[in-house]
Formats: C-alpha cells, structure tokens, sequence
DNA sequence: TGTACATCAGTGAACGCGCGTTCACTGATGTAC
DNA sequence: TGTACATCAGTGAACGCGCGTTCACTGATGTAC
C-alpha cells in the first residue's frame, strides 16, 4: 500500500479508536482482538503497535472518548430546553429500551464499569472513567451538586436490564427506575 | 494417585465450584483459566472434564452457587430481626467499604453482571442470575412487592464504587446511596 | 469375611487455536535543493 | 517549478505464549462371589 498522507494517517487512527469505542462496548474488552478491531476500521493489524503503546493504552483512550461524546450530547440537550426537562428526557432515553439493546453506542459507564473495575488502582482508565461520572452526576443535579445516588439507579439499571435481557424481569427493570427518578 | 472416594469425589467437586464462585468474582470469568481454578481447588486441570462439560456450564453453577449462599444470608438476617432493621443493616453492610473491596465474596449481581449481558440470551446464567435479582427486590420491599429500583441503586452503587475504587469519588458514591435508601 | 477384578477419580502430557506483539518490507508522501 | 531521495504509514508473515479441551494412563475404591 505504502505511505499514506498524515491527514490520513490522523483519520485512520482517529477511526481506530472510534472503532474501538463501539466494538468494546458492545462485546467487552476482552472478546476483541486487535486483528478484529484493526479489520474493523478497515486496516490490517501489523500497523497497530505503530500508533499505540498497547491494546491497554487503546483502552484508556477509547473510555475516554466514548465519555467524551457522552458529555458533548449531555451539553447539547442542556442548551436546548430547561434543566428540568433535559433532565426528564435524558432518564427517558436512559432507561429505554433502545439504550438497553444498543450498548455499542451506550452509557460507558455501564459498559465498562466491569473492565475499569478489574483494572489495577494505577491503570489509566480509571481517570477518564471517574471523571465522567463525576460529570454525569453534576448535570444531573443541575444545580451545582452531585446526584451520585441517581447516577448509581440509572447505571444499575441498565446494567441489571441487559444481564436480564430477554426475560419479562428486564422491562420491569428499567420502568421501576423510571419511577422512581421522576419521583 | 489412584481413585478417590465417592465422597472425596462430591466434595472435590463441590470445592470446585465454590473455588470458581470466588475466583471468579475476584478476577472476572475470563481472567481465572480451568488450570489456575482447579490448582486452587487443589487438584490438576485434567480432571475438569470429568465432572463439568465445560468452563461455560461452570459459570452457571458458579452463578447459582454465589446467589444462593447470599440468599441464605438474606433469610438468616430477616430472621433474626424486623424488616426495618434487617433492611437497614443489609443496605449499610452492601455499601460498605469491605464490601467494595472484597468481590470475591460479595454480591453476585454486580460481579457477573458483565458476563451475564454478553452471554447469548440462550445462556445458562441468566436464568439464575434473574432468579437472584428478583429474590433481593422481594426481600427488598418486604411486603410481598419488589423493589427493583433499590436493587439498581445498590447495584449501580457499588459497581462505580469498584470502578473509582482508589479515588475520593469512591466513598462519596456509597455515601451518597446509602442516604437516599434510608431516606 | 476374604479374594479377584472391574470401575473410575484424578494425573499430566499433548493438541490446536487465537491472541498480543514484533519485524522486515513496500512504495507513496514529504522535503531539501 | 522540478528532481532526487529520505521518511514512514501501512502490510502481512511470524513469534511465543496461554488457553480450553482431549486422552492414555495409574492405582485405590467398590463390588461380585
């Protein structure tokens, strides 16, 4: 193929840790290689080292950019109506189930709370990770608190609905919780 | 070594599970191999197939087991005082600390949740892990009803408390879940 | 109760496979003049 | 502006390793008589 212009060479990685934001989410950390992802992205997988120190760095850089798309659609809906309505509609798409089926493009917290978990106290995610719920609970309260305890539902939520996903126990998940933030 | 009593037998066995139920826990399903499970068993990693089908069918029982132990601990606790106080307590003890830092042992629906939701819906956990999510939500409610947003609170809770764990957001997380469930 | 033998729990080596990572190579891009 | 060459983005084969699983074997247990 040989060399490739550095705008392109800026897209294709920058399309790398997109992919690797989706397919991450949808099939956990460890059910993708980086011979997958890199074919996802439409590249071959020997260039991957080339741009990444490891699988681990792509990690850390994909929880936070999954964050980061997060907390830009988050300003987005509070600049177009009240807080209180955001906030309304914001549960309402939270707790759906779309959101339930489509993790790909879902809540990170959720989808990689188990691998941030698991990660050693000095692994990089752990700071992009925190500071996203940190955000999320800031803009749920809305009035310059912190709603850790909302954000605790709603990820619970989400996390106990896809775990249970196909049984009638999932819907009931996610409107209890409903129910209980418009409270 | 030669044969083994049916009894030893049974209880190999059943040490196997208990071993997985922990490790597993601890570590993640996929991070805990058949071999670094039965060494810790105390046995070799040939005799596996004799007595599971396959690392798969070990996760189910090691998801039944884990919900099970914790389903007596909710029943001893609501024998031994009223509803209100066995509630309390439950909720302070599941927002502990120790309880963050000690997986191995603790809550089931936040240690499997991962691997549960990305199981194919035909897989076997998901019956018992729905199984457990229910029975917490009844114990919950205490009245016949189920509180599935307090489990998603609790749950929610503690997976971000794991996945900040080492950062002061950690604390404030279970804090903050503990107030609005005793609210 | 004692003996002979079949059973089978557990052993440990081996298998095939996929993974993360490395590396020599290609050839278009970027740059020095 | 045009030319010569160095750079380096991406390729694809290869590496070592660990994993889930299989299997021939061992020898104490269980049982038939």
């Amino acid at each position: 193929m040989g060399r490739v212009s550095q705008a392109q060479a800026r897209e294709n990685r920058r399309r790398v840790v997109d992919t690797a934001a989706r397919l991450f989410r949808e099939r956990g950390v460890q059910q993708v290689s980086v011979a997958d992802l890199m074919a996802e992205a439409g590249l071959t997988h020997g260039g991957f080292y080339k741009r990444f120190a490891s699988k681990e760095a792509l990690v850390t850089e994909a929880v936070g950019q999954a964050f980061a798309v997060r907390a830009a659609e988050l300003d987005e809906l509070a600049a177009r109506e009240d807080h209180a309505s955001a906030r309304r509609d914001f549960v309402e798409a939270y707790l759906s189930p779309e959101h339930r089926d489509n993790p790909g493009t879902g809540c990170p917290a959720v989808a990689f709370g188990a691998d941030v978990a698991r990660e050693d106290a000095g692994g990089g995610a752990r700071e992009p990770y925190a500071d996203g719920i940190e955000r999320y609970a800031r803009w749920l309260a809305g009035d310059g608190g912190e709603d850790l305890a909302a954000v605790s539902t709603l990820v619970g939520a989400l996390m106990l609905a896809r775990a249970t996903s196909g049984t009638p126990l999932s819907d009931r998940i996610l409107t209890a919780a409903k129910e209980s933030l418009e409270r």
